[in-house]
DNA sequence: CGCACACCTGAGAGCGTTATCACGACAAGC
DNA sequence: GCTTGTCGTGATAACGCTCTCAGGTGTGCG
């Protein structure tokens, strides 16, 4: 924390100027209770003429408010935090909080470690926390003082407020879109099995192939590109007659296209491909990228709207998916 | 902003269980001054028993320090808020920022618009100033109240310090790269013009070319795929011979491909494509992209500590750039 | 014994704001 | 006249913390 050098313009320097008492410039500036025509317009005249800009810091303490959005994103380890995703999702959050005077924070939260969690309720400079890709247990066990002020993203569960793109919906529709296309042999390479986001796309995966009379063929992903290419070679070593592979997200799609480009199989002709997230990138892969929408800034613009407002919002709020047909399926 | 409902836990609870005056609390808590063995024992144990968390908002007011640091994005428009560089950025920053119990706000600042500048000269609440992608004009122009917590990404000026990858080594080692490759008729997609870090790849392209005889082809861009695909076709229709397009970013070198493979061109057979940026994605590309790294977490993070420490720093810290060559080039 | 100097402690003054309260002025209604 | 009410205002008490200052107590030394 830094210490800035010279004095600001406080609400008394204000008061002083505009000749009443710091009470009516704060009603005043505040926009609350009665002020003489009067004494707005000299107390308005004087704000703007000193350049004073209120200071959110004493205003929270004094109304008990934070000033800080924890967006916490659990995992294994840290590294859950270099991804596109958290990184869209803090920006975007960042982009509402800032005209409430709020400020973002981005923490890695152990999976299964209540004393985070605790620590973040206890802490009063903090309004609100967005808990990212935790388990349903982890919501459960939200201590009473964070509730109300705590959402989650990726996880549902009575305990708390959660937004999420409607998973199903958008794997269906790639799915289907594959089926149309004449697939039937259908594999699909996971998101990390612990998160229950992900597991709903499993089991709409696994829905619509019993459905459909086909047989249902897994290998799991972790929603990279890395782990995305390793697994397209299992696939093609376990199921060789593969004719479709469904990615979990376009960041697995993109590591399975280049996986499979890499043992010279053609996309879509020999293998279609298709995603889920319809980031930037998937225009403008080769063969552009199939996909269904995952409309990330609306959700945590949403869900950061919900903490900051403080009103009660729906237990589980889904975005809906759309699919974006391109060329790889 | 959200008011929570139980009351905190605050200094003066543990102080009162401890059996010590506050004073004596806050200074075993905040580890200065003297304090005995006794009372240190004595406050700790009280601490962890009540679950003391100390209000940031109180320490910052008191200190006059501030508890957010704000990213501001200048441009044209609020859609430079919409970029996965900046989403990067305030990501890095919001974590480095953590620790430190300061919030990250994310802002569009438009370009010569002072005003912006100096309300977050004036309010105390923010701790510092991350100004990205702005003019060097507007940099001189950094008011009094702001010098010493503010610092630029992107643009240099001698008022304010400034951070950014080595664009000139990044471009010349991909540009270089190109022509030991045996390619001569190389052309650029340029970024923004008036942003003087895309205009020092310009500059660097246009040196290289000249030291090596080649005339210089350029095409304006602005970072984005969309646009880098337009500028493919405008480079294929005035210079139809190219053999080679250096694209000023990654997104912008994945457009250029695309439109590439929509004219038939193959890559690189018939034209090599370099970029900038080794985005997660240019590694399983079609073809994988050959680019120059640029460490956006680690500027961000250096970036940020300058200004959360308030420690001088240098005038220009340029980030180094490393060429990685796969298959586009 | 007197004095300097360490070490330790608590009272209390702020930081800049909000919001409650009491008070005064004036108008309307009995 | 007295009450009741609406409107306008200024003291002032918080909010939770830091940090200075004035005092302790004890030890060493002349």
């Amino acid at each position: 924390m830094n210490t800035p050098t010279s004095r600001a313009v406080t609400l008394d320097d204000v008061a002083r100027a505009a000749g009443v008492s710091r009470a009516t410039a704060s009603r005043v500036l505040g926009g609350y209770g009665f002020a003489s025509v009067d004494a707005r317009e000299r107390v308005g005249a004087a704000a703007d003429r000193l350049g004073y800009v209120p200071n959110t810091t004493a205003r929270a303490l004094v109304r008990g408010a934070g000033v800080r959005l924890v967006v916490a994103v659990s995992g294994t380890d840290a590294t859950v935090l270099d991804d596109p995703y958290v990184d869209r999702l803090v920006s975007a959050v960042a982009r509402v909080c800032a005209p409430h005077g709020v400020g973002v924070a981005l923490e890695w939260l152990p999976l299964d470690a209540p004393a985070g969690l605790r620590r973040l309720g206890d802490d009063r400079s903090v309004c609100g926390v967005l808990l990212v890709n935790t388990t349903s247990r982890a919501l459960d066990a939200v201590p009473a003082g964070l509730r109300g002020r705590v959402v989650s993203i990726g996880t549902g569960s009575p305990a708390v407020p959660s937004f999420d793109v409607d998973n199903a919906a958008g794997a269906g529709a790639v799915l289907r879109h594959l089926y149309a296309g004449g697939r039937r042999r259908i594999a699909m390479v996971t998101g990390p099995r612990w998160l229950s986001c992900a597991e709903r796309s499993v089991t709409a995966y696994q829905g619509l192939m019993r459905a459909a009379g086909l047989p249902a063929r897994l290998v799991n992903g972790d929603f990279t590109a890395a782990r995305g290419g390793r697994a397209a070679l299992e696939v093609l070593s376990r199921w060789p007659d593969i004719d479709a592979i469904y990615a979990a997200s376009d960041a697995t799609a993109l590591g399975v296209i280049a996986a499979l480009r890499g043992r010279g199989i053609r996309v879509p002709h020999d293998v279609a491909v298709g995603g889920f997230d319809d980031i930037p990138y998937a225009a403008v892969s080769s063969p552009a990228l199939t996909t269904a929408t995952h409309p990330v800034a609306r959700i945590a613009t949403a869900a950061a709207t919900a903490v900051l407002d403080g009103r009660p919002v729906l237990p589980v709020t889904a975005f809906p998916s759309r699919l974006v047909a391109r060329e790889s399926a």
